[in-house]
DNA sequence: AAGTGGTCTAGACCACTTT
DNA sequence: AAGTGGTCTAGACCACTTA
């Protein structure tokens, strides 16, 4: 360990808080294994010390940790790595993030990447004046070359002008413009694959699929994306962890 | 306002944090309608001089309403109420709850409620010992008198003697027993319907269900409860809301 | 300019687990 | 007994919104 404190000190000249800096690079490291699973991390009181933060800061940096369910804590016993079996994907991320944190490699291929009319029911979703366009993506989403899933986004094409400037994540292309989206809401169904889902996700026409709709948001709460996507159930889990306020 | 402080005062005998106490004198308040949607809260230093705590104690009460969904917070401006509308349910519940909170009246058919041996799966996942013996309980479940589920659980027969002591409710029996769940972790997947689950929730054998698999916690970290529950499609929708970390 | 949330500190005591 | 997380305080300064 020793030798590691220096990759966790905060930047002085950083604007964002200690808090989250420290959360930050403790993910990292978390992530880089520096821990095996069910070990623990320096206590609160350590951290602070070593990095000469207060204990509270520390604490509320391992608080962002637990949120994003990278640890758990035990009263009386420590902070300890929870194995990446039991990590829920509560953290939203895009397809690119989760794959590369699960050891595959991601790609995708493009199927559409238009300019087009919204529908009707698009138009009522993102709140657009009825001449306004849209963009509209349709990728099939690979890990290690294996189709898991289909995608199916729509965007206003005011915030997205120019479609095919989008490298292989959608979530860093709008980071770059200044629209990411920063909180979203997933509704999660099971359908039977139709023809042309079957045809290109490489399954049997009938097949139950998981169907995630996902309605996400800007930092000033406005809905910019609306995303279907299709994901092969012997490769896709989604996992949720539920607490319980009584 | 000036009136309603002293509900919101802490009880000293209490042996709960203040925070907590706080917190859910407020959301009791909140539910009772004493303010409006996007009405703005007292602000953290108003609630803590009045209440006599200090201002991180009364925002880390504010901390759980905002994780509650019941409240958001504005920089430099307040903490308002949520919309009903918009507040997300990515909350542990029981079936039983959730369908009242969306006006359904829900009630169940027991297919099966014994006590058995435990298969070689079921004894590793709950760390049972080779010659504990497990409840199995297998319910339809329904919504206005439609079957919307089939659920199957497994509990430990040490925490749950007597199966056909339950009510309508496994969490309230759970609950009354001082074995509650209050952390689960959730997988979901999409299946085809064999004909069993088919005949049993009426629909056609191939038709994509839900299968959500629970593992339910107490207090103590302690796996008691591993449930699957197979949902129709089109009367069962999961939401999740998700938030992104930079 | 005044009021709000957002961050941070240095220290204290309690409750729990481990040795 | 020592170490850990859990709670709490009193005060400070910053960043943002509103008037």
């Amino acid at each position: 360990m020793d030798d590691r404190w220096h990759a966790l000190k905060p930047d002085e000249g950083q604007s964002t808080p200690l808090y989250l800096q420290l959360a930050q690079k403790l993910a990292t490291a978390i992530n880089a294994g520096w821990w095996r699973a069910d070990e623990a991390l320096p206590s609160e009181r350590t951290v602070s010390e070593e990095l000469g933060i207060s204990r509270v800061t520390a604490r509320k940096a391992f608080d962002v940790l637990i949120e994003q369910g990278l640890v758990r804590r035990r009263h009386g016993s420590g902070t300890f790595i929870t194995p990446r079996t039991e990590q829920p994907m509560s953290r939203l991320t895009g397809f690119t993030e989760l794959l590369r944190q699960r050891g595959f490699e991601p790609s995708s291929v493009w199927l559409e990447r238009t300019i087009a009319v919204p529908t009707h029911e698009e138009v009522i979703k993102l709140g657009l004046s009825p001449s306004a366009q849209v963009v509209r993506l349709k990728r099939q989403r690979l890990a290690d070359g294996v189709v898991m899933a289909i995608e199916q986004s729509t965007l206003p094409a005011s915030y997205l002008p120019d479609p095919n400037a989008i490298g292989s994540s959608l979530y860093a292309h709008l980071d770059q413009l200044g629209h990411s989206v920063v909180r979203a809401l997933q509704h999660i169904r099971a359908v039977n694959a139709s023809e042309e889902i079957a045809a290109l996700s490489g399954i049997r026409a009938g097949e139950a699929l998981l169907l995630i709709t996902r309605l996400g948001y800007t930092a000033d709460n406005v809905l910019i994306e609306l995303t279907d996507t299709w994901c092969r159930n012997d490769y896709y889990d989604f996992v949720a962890e539920l607490k319980r306020w009584v």
